[in-house]
RNA sequence: GCCGAAGUGGCGGAAUUGGUAGACGCAGCGGAUUCAAAAUCCGCCGCUGGUGACAGUGUGUGGGUUCGAGUCCCACCUUCGGCACCA
């Protein structure tokens, strides 16, 4: 190569174009009722310290449709801020000796910076932080308002408690059962909590999935069975000589004949009274309130009961059903009750074998005279017998009948269920934003703090001793006053879940010190147009963002029912893994990049050693974390490579929504594309300027280059635009590239046209890898800024072929290829493949029984 | 356990509506350039048999539908995400 050609150097290109994004704040967007607007929006990151690649595929999927959103004219919204409140800051207080606030502060700091250098077309001036008072007091007076409205509530409700520090727990907190501080075994404990009523939504939020269309299928699915509606019945059941009563809910009546024993709660208020004389049965309930109650540890865990003495009575047959309690009861999940059926339902049934419990068959499959149910449950629908009545009764039939039959009694209500369970709010920690309601001490009258009381500042200079949140300790917080009367605070404080189901919206106005935001703004930029996120968030930050957005909109704020029209979630980032076991046994995790590997000739890792001599195990490729030590530096990379080259091989290794393999070998091929792009706009540019292109004047060659790239500019609109496969985006452009740096020809028509093709492809590729192709987009003469260009436009007379290939099949298997013109007929394709001697060889002395033509792809002849 | 995904060469992946399996990239092999190396450029590259032309075979496993299946249907195996206080 010539020697006054410079070489790409990311290190100095990408700090200027940044510098140039700064300084004319090139990205800050504007409500303007004229222009289409676009909202463009990534789930904004916790501010743990550092990026990570998670984040960087997130922030660059998105940047990558921002970009090519303005490309395309429209007005692009592209925010960015930070979930600012959590246990993290907390733990890392405790460690460090620093306050939450401070901690957090630094972090958001550093990891902005970070930010920058990734080249992330990101609206800086919209910045918010959801710690800060001046974002979580319009929480706080949403709050108050909601509970006027009468959707908040509060109710006891249980949660794992470490006897030994008097401290509540995260389920995260809770290790093998016990406490991750001191290591006792953790309890349930029942305290009073917050709740927002999502379940008076749970309707409408599942009947509004059908309107998400630009939602990923399986994230609809699993919102669909999150809320769970079934149709059912609660049946109340009289307890033997007593007054007592209780109900349970069931999906199942046609199985009412079944039952045969009924399970409850530990804590139900039945068995409360049992307890006093059965000690026995106290000692059990006792040891059912020390497991977790995590869906998954209820799932799994042994199944066991004991019986409490108690009989109810059947209301259709007069059967004596025993009632157990059952540790797989709980009683904050519907009635804390459940009639049980052995016969029709695998648990109760394995329950019922345990303890010698009948199982009577009611349902019978629809082809047999009785049910199977030796070895297991017999759960599918059928057909109803051994039910007096109602034998011979679908399961449609059998519902009706029965429930008509229970309700004429007055013991049965029809009912519809959900499992969606309301939302409980009230965390009983420091690092978030307090819950803005006073208790009156004289009366015990709840009520929200006073609108010109807001925000309640959480005090940011307090002791953090890891076991009781500061607001629990601190008196002059607590206590205050109301109107007058003396009153006592709150101290519990919000889920985060609450201050990032409203972000979106407030990134439409974030400095506005009158509202929760600007109506005028919120209705102009929402609903977001693009969400991108991470797949672990598909059920729970999703489902309440959509509830609380249904909540502005009753309250007047903004005028859509759902938030995010289109939604893309990210998979998740994995590296190679790798360790030693040191004499003690324990496995101590080295950084793939510390890794020295030896490979045998098809590529495999045979052999791998750290700096210090020890062999590596590894492991495979497995998700970046701290714990395996296998995280890659994002940082690191963009100081080696080039934000561009990290970018580009991000958006290439895998596509969007799948796993990504990090590989530095990957990395370093992202970049030689990236040299090779450069230093063929170079040696382009040598050539000098070109006329403008006349499409009239091209030869054949030039015709079919000029098709290429035509078709190549149509594939990369919808593989960005509609697809999101930015990964075959990028392929395409490769392909082109390689066609067209074999094309050297520096006539004026073929330098105009090669000029075209550099063109288009910097325009294709700046979504991805902005700062490069803002530099290549000047080198190509553009006195304009490629920020403000347009996206290149297909010319629809090179898209046609000048020629096309079809494909032979005889019997289905690829015999010959045979070229006909786009226009050829049927008859004459056929004719044209009946006649090539790779087909006559297999057809030869055949009877042709059938040819099938696909028009523009194949002919399959099928000869006996 | 329940809900939701994924499984294709040595590796990441492509094949968009049932129509050429393996695009593009990585790794590897061979060559050019170089004093040498790096970088760069050119070529080969699923598996089996064959010098070759070519033939057979091949998309986790077992069945099925179809002229034709990676794609649709049934059953199963493995891996991953979520399960309400991690965010």
């Amino acid at each position: 190569m010539s020697a006054n050609k410079a070489a790409y150097n990311p290190q100095e290109i990408e700090p200027e174009v940044q510098k140039y994004w700064e300084d004319n704040k090139t990205f800050e967007a504007k409500e303007d009722p004229n222009r289409e607007k676009y909202y463009c929006l990534v789930m904004f990151p916790y501010p743990s310290g550092r990026l990570h690649m998670g984040h960087v595929r997130n922030y660059t999927i998105g940047d990558v449709i921002a970009r090519f959103q303005r490309l395309q004219g429209k007005n692009v919204l592209a925010p960015i801020g930070w979930d600012a409140f959590g246990m993290p800051a907390e733990n890392a207080a405790i460690k460090n000796n620093r306050q939450p606030g401070e901690w957090t502060y630094a972090n958001i700091e550093y990891m902005k910076k970070q930010l920058k250098s990734l080249g992330i077309s990101y609206d800086w001036a919209r910045e918010v932080a959801t710690c800060r008072p001046e974002y979580y007091r319009w929480e706080q007076k949403f709050f108050g308002e909601l509970y006027k409205r009468g959707l908040v509530y509060k109710k006891v409700s249980t949660v794992n408690w470490c006897p030994v520090d008097h401290t509540v727990l995260a389920n995260e907190q809770v290790e093998d059962g016990c406490c991750w501080r001191c290591g006792h075994k953790v309890e349930l404990r029942e305290i009073p909590q917050w709740y927002l009523k999502i379940t008076a939504y749970a309707e409408e939020l599942l009947k509004d999935i059908d309107m998400l269309e630009g939602w990923p299928e399986r994230v609809r699915t699993m919102q669909r069975n999150w809320i769970g509606r079934s149709e059912g019945l609660n049946i109340t059941f009289k307890v033997e000589n007593s007054e007592d009563t209780f109900t349970v809910y069931t999906t199942r009546p046609d199985t009412f004949m079944g039952v045969t024993y009924i399970s409850i709660a530990a804590n139900h208020p039945l068995v409360k009274k049992c307890c006093e004389t059965n000690k026995e049965l106290e000692a059990f309930c006792k040891e059912c309130r020390t497991q977790k109650f995590a869906e998954a540890d209820i799932a799994t865990m042994e199944k066991k009961g004991m019986a409490t003495g108690l009989y109810a009575i059947h209301p259709l047959n007069g059967r004596r059903v025993p009632i157990y309690v059952a540790n797989f009861v709980i009683m904050d999940y519907g009635t804390g009750a459940v009639m049980s059926v052995p016969a029709h339902d695998q648990r109760d049934y394995e329950f019922a074998q345990k303890y010698g419990i009948d199982v009577v068959p009611v349902i019978r499959p629809c082809d047999a005279d009785k049910a199977d149910v030796s070895k297991c449950a017999f759960t599918d629908h059928g057909i109803a017998y051994n039910s007096g009545e109602f034998d011979g009764l679908n399961f449609d039939e059998a519902f009706k009948a029965i429930a008509d039959k229970l309700e004429a009694i007055g013991c049965a209500e029809r009912k519809v269920n959900y499992r969606l369970r309301d939302w409980c709010i009230s965390r009983q920690r420091y690092w978030g934003a307090p819950i803005p309601m006073l208790t009156i001490d004289e009366t015990g009258e709840m009520v929200p703090e006073l609108d010109e009381n807001l925000p309640v500042k959480l005090p940011e200079n307090v002791k953090i001793d890891g076991v009781v949140s500061p607001l629990k300790t601190e008196e002059s917080w607590y206590k205050t006053t109301y109107k007058g009367k003396s009153a006592t605070r709150e101290t519990d404080t919000f889920d985060t879940f609450m201050e990032s189901s409203w972000y979106y919206a407030r990134y439409c106005s974030p400095r506005n010190e009158k509202e929760m935001f600007d109506k005028d703004a919120a209705n102009y930029w929402l609903p977001v147009d693009q969400y991108i996120g991470g797949i672990e968030h598909a059920v729970l930050h999703l489902l309440y963002s959509r509830f609380f957005f249904k909540l502005l909109r009753d309250a007047g704020m903004v005028k859509y029912d759902e938030p995010f029209k289109r939604l893309l979630c990210q998979g998740m980032v994995l590296a190679d893994a790798f360790y030693y076991m040191d004499e003690n046994g324990t496995k101590n995790w080295v950084n793939p990049l510390d890794a020295i590997c030896t490979k045998d000739d098809k590529g495999n890792i045979v052999k791998a050693i750290d700096k210090d001599g020890h062999e590596l195990h590894h492991e495979g490729m497995i998700k970046m974390s701290k714990s395996k030590a296998n995280g890659i530096d994002p940082e690191n990379m963009v100081n080696m490579y080039g934000a561009d080259t990290v970018r580009l091989f991000l958006m290439f290794a895998s596509p969007a929504e799948l796993t990504l393999e990090w590989r530095q070998s990957g990395v370093e091929g992202s970049q030689r594309f990236l040299r090779k792009l450069y230093s063929q706009v170079e040696d382009l540019v040598a050539c000098g300027k070109a006329p403008a292109l006349d499409v009239n004047a091209l030869n054949a060659k030039q015709r079919r280059l000029r098709h290429e790239l035509h078709v190549t500019l149509e594939k990369v609109t919808d593989d960005i635009g509609r697809r999101q496969t930015f990964n075959t985006a990028i392929a395409a452009i490769m392909e082109l590239l390689n066609t067209a740096s074999k094309f050297t020809d520096s006539d004026p028509v073929s330098l105009a046209l090669r000029y075209e093709i550099y063109t288009d492809v910097v325009l294709m590729l700046y979504p991805i890898t902005p700062h490069i192709c803002f530099k290549l987009w000047q080198m190509l003469g553009h006195t304009e800024h490629i920020d403000t260009a347009s996206w290149p436009k297909v010319d629809p007379n090179a898209l046609k072929a000048e020629e096309i290939t079809l494909v032979v099949q005889i019997n289905g298997k690829v015999r010959a290829r045979i070229n006909v013109s786009p226009e050829a007929s049927q008859e004459d394709a056929i004719k044209t493949a009946m006649d090539c001697p790779d087909v006559k060889k297999f057809t030869d002395g055949k009877t042709i029984k059938k040819t099938i033509y696909v028009k523009g792809r194949l002919i399959n002849i099928v000869a006996i």
